[in-house]
This record gives structure tokens, sequence and C-alpha cells, in this order.
DNA sequence: CCACTGACGTCGA
DNA sequence: GTCGACGCCAGTG
């Protein structure tokens, strides 16, 4: 069923990001045609729970900082993922942000 | 029913 | 260039 939930919207971006790669709400936001409903992408995430093909973890803010790792299960499962694909953490921030992230509008575009 | 918060980001001064 | 306030939609109190 192709629901065309704004939430549904963010979950077939977030399934779309690449192994070893990471992306901003923002980003998707935008994609999806609401880059001041950021937040909104955030909350989507929230029922993300619900569907194991939604990497979470690969999605972070703008500043390549794991908020949502807060809201994972344990507590440093969000960064143990992020590395187990190679991404660098440092102190719930991504290193070489720029290196690993994946704009859906410019690799999708 | 009304108000505030929430995995953020953009706009404004 | 830096700091502050607002906006998005939905859920919960």
């Amino acid at each position: 069923m192709k629901e065309d939930n704004f939430f549904e919207r963010v979950y077939e971006v977030a399934r779309l990001i690449p192994y070893g790669r990471v992306t901003s709400y923002g980003a998707i936001a935008k994609y999806l045609g609401a880059a001041r409903s950021a937040r909104m992408v955030g909350w989507a995430m929230n029922g993300s729970g619900k569907y194991e093909d939604v990497p979470a973890h690969r999605v972070v803010n703008r500043k390549g900082l794991l908020t949502g790792k807060h809201h994972f299960q344990g507590t440093n499962l969000m960064q143990q993922l992020l590395e187990s694909e190679g991404i660098v953490v440092k102190e719930n921030q991504i290193q070489d942000l720029e290196k690993i992230f994946w704009d859906p509008m410019k690799e999708l575009s």
C-alpha cells in the first residue's frame, strides 16, 4: 500500500540511504518539500521502530550530532551501528560528515 | 478544549 | 558573522 503520508515518505527516503552514509532530517524534509518541517521528520522516526528497513541510526541532525541516539534502545547502540558501517563517531558526533553525508535531493535528484 | 513539548532547521535582526 | 525567535505537524498533559 502506498500511503502518501508524510511519515511514509520519510521512511522511504531513509531506506534509500546507502551503506556507510548518513543524512540529516532537514535534507529529507527539504526533499519532501517541507524544509521547515524537519521536526516532523524526526517525529516520523518515532514510528521507525516499527519499521525494520528504516535505519534511523543513519539519520542525524544537520550538525552530524547523534541527537536521536538518546531515543534508541540502548545508549550507544546508534553509534555502535554507525561505527559498524565504517562511520567514525566521536562523542555522539559524526566525523567526516561532509564525506559520508548523503543528500537525497542531490543523489536521488 | 487549550497549551506545551518534541530525533530540527530556516529566517530575521 | 553571531545570536534569537519562529515554524512545521502531531501527540500528550
